[in-house]
DNA sequence: GGTAGACCTGGACGC
DNA sequence: GCGTCCAGGTCTACC
């Protein structure tokens, strides 16, 4: 079956799954040129569907086989909507950027949107296994958390959805550190888990926009294996683009840009980009540091 | 509030 | 092939 969901425009789809390496973490998947975007997810009600996006005339084809009931239909748009922020609107960023020469491919290509996985808990797992280590490391964590934890598309043992925290909450320490190679993320990733997947946590109340961004970033913060730039990571995620994600990869090219290669740190890093204000996380993050 | 050391793994490097 | 060192953020204990 097919879906249509409209996208403020100007949107591309390209230009959200490039935006970061998500795509590169299973379950995601796309190739070059980046002009269809696999996933599989499961549904509140247990369903788990692989689907296909592609980019449509004023938004976005969703495909998958089988059928959904009406109610999963909404629950699927709706995931697949905040996924690709299509409602979002970048009108204030584009005006602005438009005059700076390294912002200036960012209207041009509708750059500003960051690929989100469907749930928030999802997020926080996978930027919990960015940190402190090198990315086929991050890849190696989530494909293992993924075949050892989550469930398959009936019929097809090779699609496979993203563990919900329900089924994570299940995990032992030791498999998780062992088997899916978590190493001391192991206890992080089983608390948020077992946390998310009971009446104590509600990750998925960040989404709301109407909470304050400083109550949104104490949230995070207040999570185990969230430190400043894991949770400047989740707040760009979440749509909101006033802090900087400052790793080693940030000071090097801050210090590259802005200082003559003199070594900076995370002040240098956030005065290089204070001008942008509340969208100074965006102008970091596209910005042309060729 | 700031700092040092531990955490864990893979990759680079030297032998 | 083996051992050593280092990079990558966060947590905890300590000052």
């Amino acid at each position: 079956m097919d879906l249509f969901l409209p996208a403020r425009q100007p949107f591309l789809l390209s230009s959200v799954i490039r935006s970061h390496g998500w795509c590169e973490l299973a379950p995601f998947n796309s190739q070059e040129p980046y002009d269809r975007l696999e996933y599989v997810l499961e549904l509140d009600g247990g369903s788990v569907v692989a689907i296909s996006l592609q980019e449509a005339p004023g938004g976005i084809s969703v495909t998958l086989d089988g059928s959904l009931t009406a109610e999963e239909q909404s629950e699927l748009a709706d995931k697949v909507a905040w996924m690709l922020g299509l409602d979002m609107d970048f009108t204030w960023f584009y005006e602005h950027a438009k005059d700076e020469p390294k912002l200036a491919s960012a209207a041009r290509q509708a750059r500003g949107r960051i690929l989100r996985s469907a749930t928030v808990f999802e997020d926080v797992v996978r930027t919990i296994l960015t940190t402190n280590t090198t990315w086929s490391g991050t890849k190696r964590m989530v494909k293992a958390l993924v075949e050892l934890y989550g469930r398959a598309v009936e019929g097809n043992a090779e699609k496979i959805a993203f563990p919900t925290a329900l089924h994570l909450a299940k995990a032992d320490v030791e498999t998780l550190r062992k088997d899916g190679k978590l190493g001391y993320r192991a206890p992080y990733v089983l608390e948020l888990a077992q946390r998310s997947s009971s009446e104590e946590l509600d990750l998925e109340a960040l989404k709301e926009n109407s909470l304050p961004v400083d109550e949104v970033r104490r949230r995070l913060l207040a999570l185990k294996g969230v430190g400043p730039y894991a949770a400047a990571n989740l707040l760009m995620l979440l749509g909101h683009y006033g802090a900087i994600p400052v790793d080693s990869w940030a000071l090097k090219m801050v210090s590259q840009e802005f200082y003559s290669g003199v070594p900076v740190g995370r002040k240098e890093v956030e005065s290089s980009f204070e001008r942008w204000g509340e969208w100074q996380g965006l102008a970091f993050w596209l910005w042309d540091w060729s």
